[in-house]
DNA sequence: GATTAATCGAGACGGTACGTCTTGTCTTCGG
DNA sequence: CCGAAGACAAGACGTACCGTCTCGATTAATC
């Protein structure tokens, strides 16, 4: 990609000054107006990089805050789910990634190519990691060859972005802990 | 001259043009300014009854699809769950009421009193209904007395709405046996 | 409880009420729907009493302030006609007749039968007293039998009227001399 | 694609229109909306020139009739203030520019900011040429040292906005001619 | 005194316009 | 020649009044 510097520092003081907008006045009275006259720039400038405010927030949480959130691999699958979850987590459930990540699944319901975005360039990339993790765990024999990689991602993260999205109860370490233990240990049914 | 209904007529015939609007147009397009158009009601009308477009399409998702999701008890609860969740799951993943209620958790997010309205008015019931016929066989012993019955709930609940909202795969019957083979059977691991 | 009292009383009592706004708020504030909420009054006793809030303003200014406006008759006809002018420029130069007389005139400029109703119950009776102290006078002999009686009225009532609506400079009595010294000792040409 | 004109061009255009439909409708029934519609306009082209309809409905008369109310000077003051009032009353008694000014009038009643224009933009510009012709004539002897120039202007003004406003009786060069002989032959008091 | 009939308050209702805001496109002009 | 600055059409927002209309509750006049 051929941009110039001056062009992409442009793009980057015009993404810094879309999360301090989000941060201070929240997503919903977040505008491409108010960040262009924040940031110093002309309205074509921000359209000219990005289709929606959707896309600016995105992109601009995903260069900003780029999550790290790798697998370890000790050995010990669960002790590293654990870990990386807890990460997520927190990454999650907190300011300032947390309450614009929320803002941008909210936005992605009324807006298919956002959805597509977010799903292609955070959400997939991150169960990928996991059922990844899962699937060397299963290689390795830790986990029975019948292990439902999809499914156990899916009994892990749905919960979480449940309570991230609908009930808006904190995501707590304690609560990936029981989810844990009950996917691999049972339900006790 | 025309006399207008008053009270609860034109309540219903307001939110009968507002989920007509909706399917029609989407929830995106949709503004107050065009329900009282098309309702040939005053602005002032609906902003009496509603603060927002939000609230205006809840309260006519929920007065006229009232859903009927009661449980049944047939003393099997595996089969149980599984009659009702299907039924869930046709609702909430087919038009007209997935897309609006997709919609309206979408705009949840960044208005947290239709957040708390839709909490209090449809996913709290639901959760709870479900709760309950669960306890209900934990007592007859159907169950461990262990069992975890919020966590169960989430685990069913969790990946059903992370389907929704998140990946966008459809919802069907097969996915919801899954789920629920993982909460009896367990994950095999 | 609260007795709501009928007829004429109910009458005068929004008439106090709309005056009182009127101080308070300024004509272009005023309206319908405050009266009546201020004098605890629904909005179709008004309705019912007069047509337009132009009429209502009219009605009370003449009720409540009635201008006692007589002209005296001393035999001295250009001593007369300066007290009661004098006393015409007082009241109308000053609140609260003024200020609401001059959003009247204001407001009969797009309602013709406001501007009517103002000839008739309030400008022509004053101006028919007016000319008939001068036909008074004329027939006396104090002035030429040649003497235009309508001009004069004119010549007096126009310089006031353009200071009242126009330039908006005060109404003062000096000015008033300096129009009857020219109407009738000439202008010196 | 349409371009839409920018700068004077737009601004024309749209007083153009204002004019069009104050003429068809009237001062009362015309609005911004109605008027930003009409011309193609958005309603935020018409507020960034002017603060109220008053002030568009101003701007838009002195623009596109911009009045030539210039003074001859043939040497005769009384011939030629006759000349140029015949005109003044021709312009101020008859559509367009009459109701429209009537209506500026009545509106500058509740808005102090519109008075205020149209003083400084009209009525002031108009009454001084008038003092100024009456004051060459003074310094040329044709009247007396003593004559009062401010108020003959009164004078000659005041009776002729009477009739616009108050009485609404036609403005006639007939009525003129008989002021100006009250004014430099006396009343014959 | 009981029974009408009118009058009242309260405020819902369909409308219209307000003045503000944001969107996404298009122009202008300075560096 | 690019980019800031912002003009522009479009149209929704939520508010304010308009004048009409129900709705019961009071009140006064008639029987």
């Amino acid at each position: 990609m051929t941009v110039s510097p001056r062009g992409s520092a442009r793009t980057e003081a015009i993404m810094r000054t879309a999360l301090e907008l989000g941060r201070e006045t929240g997503y919903a009275k977040l505008s491409m107006e108010a960040v262009a006259a924040r940031a110093g720039a002309g309205k074509h400038t921000l359209y000219r990089r990005w289709p929606s405010k959707g896309a600016l927030l995105l992109d601009s949480l995903l260069h900003l805050h780029a999550p790290d959130l790798d697998y370890p691999d000790t050995g010990d699958v669960v002790a590293d789910l654990r870990t990386q979850i807890h990460a997520a987590v927190d990454l999650l459930g907190n300011p300032p990634f947390g309450p614009l990540y929320r803002a941008l699944i909210g936005e992605a319901q009324h807006d298919p190519r956002l959805a597509a975005d977010l799903n292609k360039r955070f959400v997939t990339p991150q169960t990928e990691k996991t059922v990844a993790r899962l699937r060397t765990a299963r290689e390795r024999g830790e986990l029975s060859p019948a292990f439902d990689l999809d499914l156990a991602m899916a009994v892990l993260s749905g919960p979480l972005y449940f309570r991230l999205l609908i009930t808006q109860e904190p995501l707590t370490h304690a609560y990936v802990d029981r989810l844990l233990r009950a996917l691999f240990d049972g339900m006790g049914a």
